[in-house]
DNA sequence: TGATTTGTTCGACTTTTCTCGAACGATGGG
DNA sequence: CCCATCGTTCGAGAAAAGTCGAACAAATCA
């Protein structure tokens, strides 16, 4: 039932932002409260796409990471068979400073 | 061609933020780049209507001005005819720490 | 009170996003 | 090589958001 970014998904490994992102594009990518859920563990720690603990359809899920990857919210690593998920946190506090902290000092949903 | 809140529009006349307002409503009505130009303008000065140069048809601008309303993020004045619209900072910053602050750094755009 | 200014609301349409079954692709084990 | 696991991608339908003309509403003032 659960799933995790596979391959490189050229949309992010990490490290870079997409060109041209703004910070609606980012919001936009926040504003849900399934995808701020997985913010929110994956800042955490680096996890495994069966930790996240979403019970939803992969598809729906894969879906919702998709979103976050494309604003370069998340980033995925390789790691032998599975592929570990983490916040990119870096990239965004030197493109959009202070907002993942007020994010996440939000309660969690 | 512009427009402002008019009436007490009960969706907000500033101070108290909507119940069960969730983070993601208002990341959900800033990630759009008219109503992120509205926040930044309002933040700077309380504005009449007229002051904040949208080219856009009235409807239209009217709507996002709801948006914002209905989600906290603004809140307006009657003063005599006009009736001024600024940031709800104060409600913001007591709910959601640092999110504003964060918003309004990053460019206008 | 009638005309003006300034927004709001309504309604219809377009666009985007969400959801999720089904088919597909890659990986690793037996 | 076949199979199971794990995600991704596709495609279609449903729901939500955005856009905007037109009609309406409140306040002002002549």
């Amino acid at each position: 039932m659960n799933w995790c970014p596979r391959k490189n998904p050229k949309s992010s490994r990490g490290e870079r932002l997409p060109a041209n992102l703004t910070l609606a594009d980012v919001l936009q990518a926040l504003s849900d409260p399934v995808r701020l859920r997985i913010v929110h563990l994956s800042a955490e720690r680096e996890r495994a796409c069966n930790e996240f603990g979403l019970d939803l359809p992969k598809a729906t899920l894969s879906h919702h990471f998709k979103v976050l990857r494309e604003a370069g919210v998340i980033a995925v690593r390789a790691d032998g068979t599975r592929h570990l998920t983490s916040l990119n946190r870096k990239a965004l506090d030197a493109k959009f400073p202070g907002l993942m902290k007020a994010v996440l000092a939000s309660a969690t949903v």
